[in-house]
DNA sequence: TTCTGTTTAGGTAGGG
DNA sequence: CCCTACCTAAACAGAA
């Protein structure tokens, strides 16, 4: 009769994530930044867990990074030929993980009995409120495509003010602390996303590929090609910019006064300016 | 062709 | 029980 099979120590599944794994990975490198592979081979060399059933765990770990935004992409520079992209850690996921657990990350911010849009607005708030940006996306796994962090609070900013922000890609951090926000030291020397970040020789956008906050690119490419100084784009006057006045009746028209006025109390609402997300950043 | 990256979908498990 | 985080499978597209 054939003996149970004696499990080694190597045949147990590490207790981490693949997100654990995969950050474990990229803050091990001196660039902290991987290509995939080397992702894979990270994890490969010191979990023999993982010298197994390589394509069903390696098309998780692809899935995961894709999925969540604590990884960003960075492209390689031509001078760096190879397949695909670097990967990174967002500047703002250095906490993911608390208590010692690996397996799951610490809870977003959430504030109870909002539920859908209307919740991952009282996150922002709520996360404002202790200075720091929410973290990632407030959704789970399961939003439309095409639908990541609407209420995040740099798309909030690119919305209603777009057209200052399309002026030629403005420090993140600037247009924050123009319009009252904490800036979070994470977003000190990012750039407005989706808008380009101009050369200051040339005068032309130097890529439009960024991270989620607007990381540029060549900030983070290492060793630098080339010094890429922030812009120091001044913000212009804006007459026509009234302070963000977004409510949350704005931007989540379906929100029951009820709720709104939960939200309200959930981030403490000062009495100016009294719904105004803004405000409620501000005076957080 | 293989690798990389994105997306969708369904399922499990932990915690409140 | 519900929500969230996580895991797995799979289809597909594009790049190397």
């Amino acid at each position: 009769m054939p003996r149970p099979g004696k499990s080694s120590y190597s045949d147990q599944k590490p207790p981490y994530s693949y997100i654990s794994l995969t950050a474990m990975a990229i803050q091990h490198s001196a660039e902290k930044m991987l290509p995939l592979s080397d992702i894979y081979k990270f994890i490969m060399e010191r979990f023999p867990y993982y010298r197994e059933h390589t394509q069903r765990w390696q098309n998780s770990l692809r899935h995961n990074l894709s999925f969540n935004d604590c990884f960003i992409k960075i492209p390689r520079r031509p001078d760096q030929p190879g397949k695909g992209s670097f990967w990174a850690l967002h500047p703002d996921c250095g906490d993911m993980f608390e208590n010692g657990s690996f397996l799951r990350r610490r809870k977003r911010f959430k504030v109870p009995g909002l539920a859908g849009p209307e919740a991952a607005v009282a996150a922002a708030a709520a996360a404002a409120a202790v200075g720091r940006l929410p973290q990632f996306s407030p959704y789970g796994g399961s939003q439309p495509s095409g639908f990541k962090h609407p209420f995040a609070i740099e798309n909030i900013i690119g919305r209603d003010y777009k057209g200052v922000l399309q002026a030629g890609g403005l420090p993140l951090a600037s247009v924050m602390h123009h319009l009252g926000y904490p800036v979070p030291s994470g977003v000190v020397g990012s750039v407005w996303p989706h808008v380009g970040v101009m050369d200051p020789v040339a005068g032309v956008p130097v890529s439009p590929d960024y991270g989620p906050f607007g990381v540029p690119v060549k900030a983070l490419c290492h060793p630098p090609a080339q010094t890429m100084p922030a812009v120091p784009v001044p913000i212009k006057p804006a007459p026509a910019m009234p302070a963000l006045t977004v409510t949350a009746s704005q931007l989540c028209p379906a929100a029951s006064p009820a709720s709104a006025a939960l939200l309200e109390q959930a981030v403490g609402t000062a009495p100016e300016g009294k719904g105004s997300l803004h405000s409620v950043l501000v005076h957080s």
